[in-house]
DNA sequence: CCGCTGATTATGTATAGACATACGACGTCC
DNA sequence: GGACGTCGTATGTCTATACATAATCAGCGG
């Protein structure tokens, strides 16, 4: 392994250090955790072995898993060593929701329908929600979710199967596909778009609405090193749902 | 000053040292900045200084500030000092709208009108918004913001003047609430909670609609060391606005 | 007055060593 | 076998020192 780094020695510290140290073992780490080379649960090398490997000091290493402890990439324990975090599912931050888990949480009767499920060369306008230029092979998904008996969300999905390719091989009828996806494929950034609209024809039949209902949708794109894994659009109708979002901006405890 | 820290002597390392020192420099720092003692771009004590004042290594203090540093709580810069970090007002988290920063930043057409502006003793119903028990006096505002000539949000809002006294003293005729507030006091927690809405008949009239229209709100707290600041609610024409939130969940770069 | 140069200074990064602490593992004693 | 204590180990915190780097500022020469 031994990522060599030349003689510390005499005066010329190393020059072929091209930036901090510390800044290239962090981004190696997250690099292993992004890829999935090391998934949540996993536990990375002791400090004493990065010291080896990097052939610097305790200190360095230490400050690279600190700030990754404290960012709550990997989670450390005394005697024991160091872990790949586990949720990343619902950050503190804004709530990516995983609508079974929601409903479940409020001790309701959860149903869930996959009403189609197509696997197709992606089309113009699908290249252009998962924002890539060549073509690829995508999943598209469409599903209903029910709460005590009564539709509580539509979801049209489209999975970039480029990106995530056991996806082909999985039968979206009884797990959602939003549940499966935060399981299996870890994800780096994601964008919310969220508006409000009246219902069309086909969210007034899928919810079961009588017209006029406003509906809240969320359109959602999930991020894995710059690219999309998948696209949805939610539908929700008003009375039945309410996006919270709690968060602590900078940093700032207390 | 000195924050005291006994003798660092011989084997018994200080045994008044309840936690951590960076801990407690760190919370140090963080009250003085939460509480406006320091204001964004305020320059906080050199390294040298707080070594001083904590009677310690310049590596503890340099672990704290690179902390807050990389929290964005503030900003450094060599050979001139560490400051108060500004912006806070768009986290790179969610998006705390300032509408008018907004409807600017799209190079449209700006125009802000107040419509009501009371000052009274908090009602029970007040006292929920704010999440308090003890009465105190709050500041009710009710405003338009209008984009192109055309209203584009509605938003009421109550400022509770225990936290925001000077709140009382402002004319909010000429500048928004939002933006106001952005300016003068640094805010530690934000909550929103999104619905999508029929517009009710007073929303009808000051956005100039015609039933049915659906609207997109948003309720908006925010808190400043758990006490609530403000409490507002904004609500959008649906096809006028559409929130966005893009983040990056734990830390991890791309 | 302008532009260059060098000194100064605060931060950025790194090291080696030290002690503290939590916790698991293992062995001992009852 | 189970309670208990000891030991080893990985992380947590801290120190003292060193050199690098960026930016400011003063001084100097043109």
């Amino acid at each position: 392994m031994a990522t060599a780094r030349v003689s510390k020695s005499a005066n010329g510290k190393a020059h072929t250090a091209p930036q901090a140290l510390y800044q290239r073992i962090r981004a190696d780490l997250e690099e292993n955790i992004l890829s999935g080379r090391w998934p949540p649960g996993y536990r990375i090398p002791f400090e004493h072995e990065l010291v080896e490997s990097y052939n610097c000091s305790r200190m360095t290493v230490n400050k690279v898993l600190s700030g990754l402890a404290a960012a709550g990439v990997i989670e450390r324990k005394r005697r024991v060593g160091s872990f790949v975090a586990k949720p990343l599912v619902q950050s503190a931050v804004l709530h990516i929701p995983d609508i079974q888990a929601e409903i479940a949480k409020r001790g309701e009767a959860y149903a869930y329908e996959l009403l189609t499920r197509k696997r197709r060369k992606a089309t113009k306008d699908d290249l252009e929600r998962l924002g890539i230029d060549k073509s690829c092979d995508v999943l598209v998904l469409s599903c209903r979710h029910i709460a005590k008996g009564r539709p509580f969300a539509l979801e049209e999905r489209l999975i970039n199967l480029d990106v995530v390719p056991p996806a082909s091989e999985v039968d979206f009828t009884r797990v959602p596909p939003g549940t499966w996806l935060l399981g299996h494929v870890p994800w780096n950034e994601a964008e919310h778009r969220i508006t409000a609209s009246l219902a069309d024809d086909i969210a007034l039949k899928a919810l079961t609405l009588k017209k006029p209902a406003a509906c809240l949708v969320v359109e959602r794109r999930t991020w894995r090193k710059n690219k999309i894994i998948t696209s949805v659009r939610v539908t929700y109708p008003n009375d039945l749902y309410q996006l919270t979002a709690r968060f602590t901006p900078t940093g700032l405890r207390s």
